[in-house]
DNA sequence: GTGAAAGCGCTAACAG
DNA sequence: CTGTTAGCGCTTTCAC
């Protein structure tokens, strides 16, 4: 904070050499170590970053000259500038309220700290063009690296963002056709989705409706790809895709339309926790009972699940082990390694939201009557 | 990452006329738009940072040979060597993955962002050592600011970490003895307990149970003490206090416990989302129901809990606005402004899960017979 | 194995 | 209003 006093008129390599106290900000510099253990800046350099060819003796001088000083180790600023490397990383998150979102960023920051780096954390709110813009701010702040999970996989702003700033990132559950070779931890959907599928059919459902996310991501994609290839695998069972938005709006507008409609499927699988959160309240409001008017499945874990009555089936995975995953693979390229790909499991685990259809071929009639 | 190579012999201002074409690292330097203009870099540094004392042939001159060189600004890595500011803040969290947490460090991240500041987010999953040593390691990032959420008010270390650091800092509804002088977001805790005391007290309760939280942190001491203060005001109301951790395990075992006594509380206060769940499995595991066994009141929304049956009658806040009132105290601060604090509301919320107990006077017969 | 020198790219006196 | 100058504190050739 305090702007730099010129000072008096020693420039040069002739200064006086005693030691000189310099009263500015109170932190110690490398070059009172150097100058206390009578060495050059350099080699002080050296032994604090531990480079292999100083001697013993050089070492030790160095380390007491420190102590003595109280030096609380290289200004990392003026590192960053020298080097360029600012061992930080950027995270563009959605929106670290979602509690998928918080246990994979906890995971990553866990694991980068390990390795010395430090997470920058920014949040797009579901707003594509801010994916843009936080991914510029984060390049302006020269981070080292990107771990990314956008909004919109086909925003061109955020394509154009990324290929302007040139930094190595690692796709989050995301699919970039503008960044083909970048690496990723992706989860595989398709296991839970299809094991989902399968159990629903198995118990005599014949019409299984899946409340998708946001259509440009991923993670919607790929369910509704293995809930309609499960559909097909299955002569007479129809699979009502929706695709929409990772919002409780989308879960309860898309449950009372179904519910509305001639053709109500007997299953529901809520995509996300924010949809399931709508589809819970949209079949309250209209008073059906899980699983005797509806069978209920949900993606994702969440806190209290296990306590709803019935308990909710779950189409789960290990976010947090999705975020360390993440933050490795990131090490790993600025580490010098090819991009890769990392495929972390879902698995289906069943409870008693799920149930036979009341009347397999006529199901219409609900609990209560209603509009 | 390239290393800086000397320049020819060309270091004073004689140095050639025409445009050198640099191959670094591809990125435009001040120098290079100065040199364009034909202007000093000085005058790039003004018009850039909207310095007033600029003429308009000038700011036009340089913004046009910044823009023709596809300039993207200052090297931030060397404006905050010079300037010594980062315009970075600090976050010391205790856990991202709490639903809670996020939604503060959300609201904070927002409000940062919008005065230009970035966030750095550092877990130190509840161990007091872990705040110490991330305050330090973000000391030595440069900091601007702090957000502290940290898990032991007590801790020597972190009350040296702190000293040491000397950077401006925000308790997030903390209280630290060695910051008296800090500014802070405070939630008034007594109003949401004093509340839902009385709800619980006019409901008939004579044994109510508040499981707590860690011992050393301010909602933990609130909560106590506005409990205890309403058992007080109440005669013959007994007020069952169990402080331990932020965790499932003490809200189960705690439950346990509790249930087992001959003096088993009528109704139970969760001090959090963990220990709520913890309770919830207690409860289950002895089979009470609520509210017919036990009346159950939380603290702290959590996204499902309205769809438990019964709904759980909650202690609420604002989360979001907590982390956003945060930043802008750490922001005010920075802009000179003395420390200070803010406190925010809570409020209680009931639901059905409160209810008159069975037996006001001998209700130790569980449901169903137990262990 | 160690030291001297040269900047990283920018900002802020200060002088004109 | 604009240019010159002097570094911020460190790392890294390069020569010895």
């Amino acid at each position: 904070m305090s702007p730099p006093r010129p000072r008096g008129g020693a420039g040069g390599p002739d200064g006086p050499p005693g030691k000189r106290a310099r009263e500015g900000d109170g932190r110690v510099d490398m070059k009172q170590v150097a100058d206390l253990a009578g060495v050059a800046m350099s080699s002080v350099s050296r032994v604090l970053s531990g480079h292999p060819d100083v001697s013993d003796d050089m070492r030790q001088r160095v380390t007491a000259a420190a102590k003595q000083l109280g030096y609380e180790g290289p200004n990392m600023l003026a590192a960053m500038l020298r080097t360029g490397a600012t061992r930080t990383i950027g995270f563009v998150i959605g929106d670290i309220s979602n509690p998928l979102m918080a246990e994979i960023a906890l995971g990553a920051e866990v694991t980068l700290r390990e390795a010395g780096y430090t997470m920058m954390l920014v949040n797009s709110l579901g707003e594509a063009q801010r994916d843009a813009s936080q991914i510029q701010l984060l390049q302006q702040r020269r981070v080292d690296g990107l771990l990314l999970s956008v909004t919109d996989e086909t925003s061109e702003d955020t394509a154009s963002a990324l290929a302007r700033a040139g930094i190595p990132a690692v796709l989050i559950d995301r699919d970039l056709p503008a960044l083909p070779a970048a690496s990723a931890v992706l989860s595989d959907h398709a296991a839970g989705i299809t094991a989902a599928m399968e159990h629903l059919i198995g118990l005599g459902h014949r019409r299984i409706a899946l409340i998708a996310g946001a259509p440009h991501v991923r993670p919607t994609r790929e369910r509704i790809a293995a809930a309609e290839a499960a559909a097909e695998a299955n002569p007479g069972v129809l699979c009502q895709v929706r695709p929409g938005a990772y919002t409780q709006k989308h879960g309860a507008d898309t449950t009372l339309e179904l519910l509305a409609s001639g053709r109500a499927p007997t299953a529901i699988i809520a995509g996300g926790n924010q949809i399931l959160v709508g589809v819970l309240s949209a079949l309250r409001h209209r008073q059906r009972r899980i699983p005797r008017d509806v069978s209920l499945v949900t993606c994702d874990e969440v806190p209290l699940a296990e306590f709803l009555s019935p308990p909710l089936a779950t189409i789960r995975r290990d976010p947090r082990e999705m975020g360390a995953t993440a933050a490795r693979l990131l090490l790993s390229r600025l580490a010098g390694a090819a991009p890769q790909a990392s495929i972390l499991p879902t698995w289906f685990a069943t409870a008693d939201s799920c149930a036979e259809p009341r009347s397999p071929l006529n199901d219409t009639t609900p609990s209560r009557s209603s509009a």
